[in-house]
DNA sequence: GGGATGAGTGAACGACTGTTCACTGCTGAC
DNA sequence: GTCAGCAGTGAACAGTCGTTCACTCATCCC
């Protein structure tokens, strides 16, 4: 799997090839077959386990439980962090949310609905937003992970010295985005 | 070029295959290099293509040239409209942004970049961004483009039927984004 | 000690890949 | 009426593709 994500660099998942998979890992292409029923399946298990990342993740910024007003500042922190740490896995869920194989498309755009269900769960128990009606927080949710996969999607594309440039500009964007929940008339 | 956008609905175009597309078209594959000199030509061609629509967009929406208070939501209601009409260059250009081939991909990174740079020259001649920071603007200007990329990327991954849904959810953000814009102090 | 289990092998299957080459036929301009 | 140029043809090249099959070997449990 380690070695289909770095692979994953060069090319989408729709033309990674079996054989150059193997060759790669130094076994021979039938033995892939002890281990997925396919390469499809595959393709399941990098998304499952790049997701488990990304719990990890949201488990690690409730952990340290920062003050409000640093919440947004440490929540981009910690995603730089574990792109960094992980970068092939976030870099293969960024590229595959709309990419070719339809299978995986479905699977990761299901495990981001559900880490904005979460954040929902996360955003409605902080102050201004305890009134909010769920369809806003969603709403909120939703443009947080926009921002988040987006940023993602670029700290994987560009080289690494720009990620102190890119996170720069992600904490300014959340921060107006934030701006943007005050003045907010919820629709009750 | 057609046959090749409607083809890359149910895969990426580093798994489109010449010899499929040919048959689709109803030549033979070495017919196809009357047009092309490589395969990778017609992807970039393709791009060239997309882009044109996207800038036959923003004409549009400046042709209307709509009161301030109407130019969100009619901006995405053009975004909406033209997603219609031309689904599968929109799709080429979401899916391929971060897909697998690398001078494609570039080639629509600069695209956009071109897109937010235009985008912010207009917002520079709106009322209460007049004064802005050029750094500021562009950070808008990013945000903005961000919500279009992933709105229109679920616009042609889910069924027709949810394009009101999105849409909606789409203005309401596009609202949450101005309201931090009102309260947002410049970084001089 | 024997047998199940997990992991790897090598040959073979038929099919598909991008690209080249020399060729043919049609159309429009001079 | 000729001739350039555009678009399409069919054969061929040298690979690569996913998957199947029967097989070997090491490890661990009873």
């Amino acid at each position: 799997m380690a070695a289909a994500l770095d692979m994953l660099e060069h090319e989408s998942f729709s033309s990674l090839s079996l054989r150059r998979l193997a060759k790669e890992v130094g076994i021979v292409p039938t033995a892939f077959y002890r281990h997925f029923a396919t390469v499809d399946e595959l393709g399941l298990a990098l998304v499952d386990e790049s997701f488990a990342t990304l719990r990890e993740m949201v488990r690690a910024v409730r952990k340290e439980d920062p003050p409000v007003e640093e919440i947004l500042d440490r929540s981009v922190d910690v995603v730089a962090e574990f792109v960094r740490a992980q970068r092939p896995q976030f870099r293969f869920i960024a590229r595959e949310l709309y990419g070719g194989v339809a299978e995986i498309r479905q699977a990761i755009a299901y495990g981001l609905d559900q880490f904005e269900r979460e954040l929902v769960a996360d955003l409605a128990r902080m102050e201004p937003l305890r009134t909010w009606p769920g369809a806003d927080l969603a709403l909120l949710s939703n443009l947080m992970v926009q921002l988040m996969v987006h940023t993602v999607g670029e700290l994987v594309s560009y080289p690494e010295e720009r990620e102190a440039e890119l996170t720069r500009r992600a904490r300014k964007q959340m921060g107006m985005i934030v701006l943007g929940v005050v003045g907010w008339k919820p629709s009750y």
